[in-house]
DNA sequence: TATGAATGAGTTTTCATTCAT
DNA sequence: TATGAATGAAAACTCATTCAT
């Protein structure tokens, strides 16, 4: 069934695009030009156009793949939890430590030049669109989940607390990239663990 | 004191400027050609030279007053407040009141294409920093009296809290940036209101 | 007789020709700007527009000065002379002396300007062999005075002598120009003076 | 060994070069564009900046194959000359034979235009001298042969005549620049001829 | 008469894209 | 299929010149 040509040619392709990924993130979308990004991936320019029909064609790709790989993390990132809501927690801790890491920076980056191309072209917009709501749709699954076993506070509006979550951890990683080292994560995900005991079931008679 | 010459030329340098925020509303600080803003401006496109060392500069204005309106805002969003805590929750549902709003729009557009230059541009990073640093003094100054008067849990870091009040609101911003009218910023604001209840001092005897 | 509305004007007139001499010298004619003259001048960039009817007006009015200067500076350069070879040699004597000098250096910046000038345009090369002829006339002069009092080698072409002599001097200026100190002006004036010797009547019986 | 990938970008280079000195003479370094170059060498105005980086990256090729030239048509001079005299004088009669010719103008206006961004670039008038001296060098060198075999004055300051002879024959140029056909250089070199007499050694018994 | 703000044509330079090899 | 030289359509920026005040 897989084709070795089809296989080989689907390789170069994500090399290309693996490769125009860290030229974007060094040097933006629009000030990346298909000159480096041929450069970083080995291949000439006009290679690339073997490949992607336009530029505009190679950044949503990179787009997709950043978006499908900010799912696939979360996805992953709490495997061994035993409960709804300690999963969402473990997550969190996850994502938040990693913020500062180099990794986490090239997606926040790329995350941003996509807010912005979106902004401007509808189409690119449904297609972020989509993928955040997938993501949301994912955690307020996991709230639905944990309301129902009790461990969540029942009045609360999963899909609300969805966005509220996804919000603060994009506005922290943002935060993290525009002022570096000067913003303590670590202890601004205390603060929001505290915040979120709020959320617990009420356990005292009140 | 007030040199006429002065003022008019104060006049159109905000007028070129505030014509040059609208252009890079809509197609990005790389997209906008000084061409586009002269026509917005109602200017030749020579003459944002003589108001502009160059686009670069322009940039720069255009990002240093969305950081003094943004400060403004929130200084001035809250005069009537009788406590810290009140003063900060009324200033926050008023901010995110506007979220949808087509000004916190072009506001939230600014903020992330100022924050792809700051990526990659020390000074502006620096620039950015100073002005974020404002706005989270201004904010952790509130939350100390609030602990002071005994409003606000003093065991909490207030500096954290401040990043994190930031974060979020950043976050959804973008959030109602990338998605439009999909998530409700109301429910949203009722659930972060819930969260903050956490951060009170806690009244009963714990 | 002197109209002193004329006078002031023409004053004007000059002043801003000498401060766009100054400017040329440091940046050449296609270099400097209008503005760069004016602000030199003290005087508004509209206002040069006055006096002269373009940049290019400018730069003729420029050109001719220097050439008057030029012809000027021989005429007084030797009025002590005695004989007419004396004063050739008196004159090439001082003139190879300033050399170095920094007006020297201005007007053979100067004159390398208008040369090029000169080779595009037909209207300044005549002006430039006009003032170049005129100076020749009154080498040729003085070399046939001295050929008549027999301090001068009769079988001589005076024209040819006299471009000779020019040809060399403006030579050793233009080298000057381009090496600076590294070339020893005084030495080559000596060899040069031994050379001369050679146009010497015979006094020998050969 | 000759790639002819190479060899084809070389010719390319090569040509639009040319190119722009035949703008670059017409025009001035200064008044010619990039797009008459473009023209010239037939074509886009993009490709030049295949080959040369900028414009003033042009400027400094020409000005070097200018140098070049000059250099290798002096050392080219003379070849069946049979002593060291005899060589410079042939060399100096062949030069000045050719002062007229149209490829000796092109050379002489591109020297000057050379010179003078020299006077305002410290890197181009390192260049410069650098040529210069080499030229310099290699008439010091056959004036001391001349020297040591008798056949020149030995009381002559060898450096100081090889910049004489030097800024002699540049005047000259720059004479037949500036007045054309007025200038009677066959006339000049009989008479520089007889000054050169001057540093033979003298053989009578003085 | 002087000013200097405004103009707009013109210049250098960049770069996505094409296409002959 | 890959290459990379060539293109040409912008884009930023400059500056001589004009003209209302």
């Amino acid at each position: 069934m897989p084709d070795p040509r089809t296989d080989y040619l689907t390789a170069r392709r994500d090399a290309i695009r693996d490769a125009a990924e860290g030229v974007f993130v060094r040097w933006g979308f629009d000030g990346a030009t298909m000159q480096q990004i041929a450069d970083e991936a080995g291949v000439s320019a006009g290679t690339i156009y073997r490949y992607f029909a336009s530029k505009d064609d190679l950044v949503r790709a990179v787009a997709r793949a950043c978006s499908a790989r900010y799912t696939a993390q979360f996805e992953s990132s709490a495997q061994t939890a035993t409960s709804p809501l300690e999963l969402l927690m473990t997550a969190g801790a996850h994502i938040w430590e990693g913020i500062g890491s180099a990794s986490a920076r090239r997606d926040a980056i790329l995350q941003l030049e996509a807010t912005l191309v979106a902004v401007r072209e509808p189409t690119s917009a449904a297609l972020l669109a989509e993928s955040m709501g997938e993501m949301r749709r994912l955690i307020e699954a996991l709230i639905r989940d944990a309301q129902t076993q009790g461990e969540v506070d029942p009045f609360i509006d999963p899909t609300a607390l969805a966005w509220l979550l996804m919000a603060t951890t994009n506005g922290v990683q943002s935060l993290a990239l525009q002022l570096g080292e000067t913003v303590d994560t670590t202890a601004a995900w205390r603060v929001f663990e505290q915040l979120l005991a709020g959320i617990r079931t009420q356990e005292d008679g009140r």
